[in-house]
DNA sequence: CTGAAAGCGCTTACAG
DNA sequence: CTGAAAGCGCTTACAG
């Protein structure tokens, strides 16, 4: 028995020179017994020899100095904007998490604020440690510059896009038909509302806080479409200009109740919309669903808040970090972006128009 | 003009072998110069024009390299449970970012599941590639155990305890008293009721869902002593045999309600109890807080989904990740945990006894 | 002040 | 089948 015997937790580390010795055989055919190469015919017994010695010693390949004798190190980075801001959408870290485990790929998690100088010093850091990939990964889905650091490396884009690279967004244009689709099904027709288009005069252009340009275009194309196969059409929509929270949905359909329109059914932006919906209407004493119908996007965790519970069409956050990792590990190439399905979460704020029980 | 300019996002990269060239000058002298070591005196002109070299090649140092020769590598792992979870805990990621980007350190995650030999493989993976140090965390403030493999390295527990480790934890005896003091100084006294507390029979083992032993005892006790330095005392206590769910707060109150009890306020285990005890109060005809005064823990995206919002004592997540990061890049000794204070979210939810106005 | 050399712990042609 | 050697790109005693 040799006297070092750190086992795991130990301080020195046992090295593939020591396994070797351990062994009686050269580093060379302890390498190649460990990584279970064939090109190098070693005998089934030696090879044996070597894994028992180095199962002993408690042995675990630096991969540090792998890394800088292969130029892989196993490592992948979710660079994104939106660690720093808030919410659940950080599901998209966990799927990825998922597909590079089984891959035995690590993640380093970085947030780079928005700041364009933040983000070069960070992505060169990670350059210099090798990284295999990077996922660049945005809140919001929206069109992004591709900063030049991150090209010409293994690059897939999480939900956002850009020319030429390859990206793994949400269907927004179907979750739009799924959404008025639901509507439709229960009965509604003439007057579904939507809640929160661009205020009037807004160009589109990709600005920086609750907006989501793409989202929020396709979605209401998505829906305008459902409703023209149906040979209907919005009754109208409710703009907001600033962010798409409860407050700012409450204050919208009130402004809408009060100006003496009835809908049968609101379609909101997104969840926080809905919720203030709700709010609006048992203010003007109207219950959801019986008077009026409420839909949301988002699947977010407010959807429980309110009472009943809100059907919303989800975000599918947890999938699109998996398929984007997924493309990455699988090195796609360039081509459409790649658009996951939105899922209807179902919760009881639909029900058959009023006029029509 | 050497003919190998790559520049940034180029694909072969500069070595300091190629500055050195450039310069005129020995790797050796190249590596004291750019790494401003005055111990071996360089020629401020001679430093100044292997910087000049550096900067017009584009070289950025080789990390993997300086890590093998260093044994620093200058990356911590946030090793955790719960971005296998939901919720906004995530913050305590965006904390620890915070701290470590000033120092220059980069972060893996990493995601247990709770599951002790995914952890194991993970924590061995983030030895071989010389992490300086673990962030232990945990979603829910509990007791944990320390896995051999994260010991002999820097830690520092987040957001959970073990006995002779530093650890950094929401100080949730203060919030307990700040929540009853809020209602004392409305005037609330003798009806203050507590909804959340642990089943009868159970026995405060850290059971492994939304369970957290630890805050709710905490809680419970800084509570109580509130009230006894007012010479006052909890009215009474509902438990909560499962989840701390919207739908379950509901129910809790409904039946509380319904037993005849009239409380003149509500201290909710966390907010979605106290969004269930909002349902369960408007059912009964019963408006907050003109008639019964409501607080919740946590300081959740749920307390705006609300009309009046919630008032909440928050958990501390991103100052608990900032001050964890710190400790462990200090090199904390260990000691009694490093409790952060849970501050008081001003909503609407709280106002004097219906009886009192 | 400067340069040649060792060494961090691996992998992998290459010669026996 | 096996071993000696080179090399990944750095840092750092050590000898001039």
């Amino acid at each position: 028995m040799v006297s070092s015997d750190p086992g795991p937790g130990g301080t020195r580390r046992v090295t593939l020179t020591e396994v070797a010795r351990r062994a009686g055989v050269s580093r060379s055919a302890a390498s190649f017994a460990l990584n279970g190469r064939t090109d190098l015919r070693i005998s089934e017994e030696t090879a044996a020899r070597v894994r028992l010695a180095a199962e002993e010693l408690g042995y675990s390949p630096n991969t540090t100095a792998k890394t800088l004798r292969t130029g892989k190190s196993g490592t992948v980075a979710l660079v994104s904007d939106f660690i720093g801001t808030t919410s659940f959408a950080n599901a998209m870290v966990r799927g990825a998490l998922q597909t590079l485990r089984a891959e035995n790929t690590l993640l380093y998690t970085v947030d780079t604020q928005g700041d364009p100088e933040v983000e070069a010093t960070l992505l060169q850091n990670l350059r210099d440690r090798d990284v295999d990939g990077f996922l660049y990964a945005s809140m919001f889905t929206r069109e992004v510059e591709i900063p030049p650091l991150a090209r010409n490396t293994s690059l897939v884009l999480l939900n956002c896009v850009s020319s030429d690279v390859p990206a793994v967004i949400p269907d927004e244009r179907s979750a739009g038909q799924t959404a008025a689709s639901a509507l439709l099904e229960a009965g509604h027709r003439d007057d579904i509302w939507f809640i929160g288009s661009f205020p009037p005069g807004f160009t589109g252009a990709a600005a920086w806080n609750e907006w989501s340009p793409l989202a929020l275009t396709e979605r209401l194309d998505g829906i305008e479409a459902a409703l023209r196969a149906a040979g209907a059409a919005l009754a109208g929509t409710v703009p907001i200009d600033t962010d798409w929270d409860v407050e700012n949905g409450r204050a919208a359909v009130a402004r809408l109740l009060t100006s003496g329109t009835r809908p049968s059914a609101l379609i909101c932006a997104n969840d926080a919309l809905a919720i203030g919906a709700y709010h609006a209407l048992a203010e003007a004493g109207l219950k959801v669903p019986d008077d009026v119908s409420v839909i949301g996007f988002d699947g977010s965790p407010l959807i429980h808040a309110v009472l009943p519970r809100l059907t919303s069409v989800a975000l599918p956050y947890e999938e699109l970090g998996r398929v984007a990792a997924r493309m990455l590990l699988e090195g796609a190439s360039s081509s459409a972006p790649h658009r996951i399905p939105m899922p209807l979460v179902h919760g009881g704020s639909i029900a058959a128009p009023a006029d029509r029980r």
